[in-house]
DNA sequence: GCCTCACATTGCATTTTGCAAGCGACTGCA
DNA sequence: TGCAGTCGCTTGCAAAATGCAATGTGAGGC
């Protein structure tokens, strides 16, 4: 699991960013939290990039530990947990719709889907709101 | 080294983007070109956050692979090397942006580096223009 | 010719990842 | 009441990435 110390702290925000956020699947947990409205461990274990399991709790430990999502039992069912994004967590939707911009002007494979990049092109503001309190999709 | 297929190909323009700089070390690298100006295999090593010189090396590989840096020989100098942002990394400016921007709200501990997130309040697009063709600081 | 600099490679121990199997609490249903 | 199925999560182990120190190479400088 990553260590919580394994924290850099130079002080640059850039730094502090990667630290959280910074490997292959932590911003694609949050990617479903925000574009897809997922909220749930088995939601999250079904995306396309078929994270592992030990993986998947190691990151939502890690981004609960960081005040990034908040996890809190299902009402509906005592054996569920919903996961949400706090704030801090909900402040990453800029950082997401410019790695979108980034990633639709710039993925030229075939197969890249161009959905939500055109919704970013066409209502960028109306986008950011829809990722800061997503609903499923 | 990370090897070439170890892209992942769902077509989401997120994912794209983290099999580019989805590391704990590559988007240092483009930090430290697009803020501190650097362009030298020497100046990368030399950044705060004490990369190793294997990781440093198959970073700038890769991201030459990627059309994300442009390294040529110095002019100057026959023994040096000198890597630049292409238009494809010159984009990454506003991802880079929005991390700073939120690694500045976000980061409380002491020692934070304010200076550029001061920056980035003040005139957001003369910095970027600046991130897009940096010089040293 | 010898020294230094800049870029780069190698070897090896440690850490992280990927993958498969399994576990305990809970639910729905007969 | 019993029991199969679901949900969140853990464990074991092989493979890959990382951290680290040492070494190599090729171009200048003197």
């Amino acid at each position: 699991m990553k260590t919580e110390n394994s924290k850099r702290s130079t002080g640059c925000p850039v730094a502090f960013g990667l630290d959280c956020f910074g490997d292959r699947w932590t911003l694609l947990v949050i990617r479903d939290m925000m574009v897809h409205g997922k909220r749930t461990y088995s939601a999250f274990l079904a995306s396309e990039e078929q994270v592992a399991t030990n993986i998947l709790i190691s990151r939502l430990k890690q981004l609960e530990a960081d005040g990034i999502v908040n996890k809190e039992r299902d009402p509906n069912n005592r054996r569920s947990y919903i996961y949400s994004l706090t704030q801090k967590g909900q402040d990453l939707a800029p950082v997401l719709l410019e790695i979108i911009r980034w990633g639709g002007k710039h993925d030229s494979r075939e197969g890249a889907k161009r959905k939500i990049v055109d919704q970013l092109e066409q209502d960028q503001e109306g986008l950011e709101q829809q990722l800061r309190s997503p609903s499923p999709d």
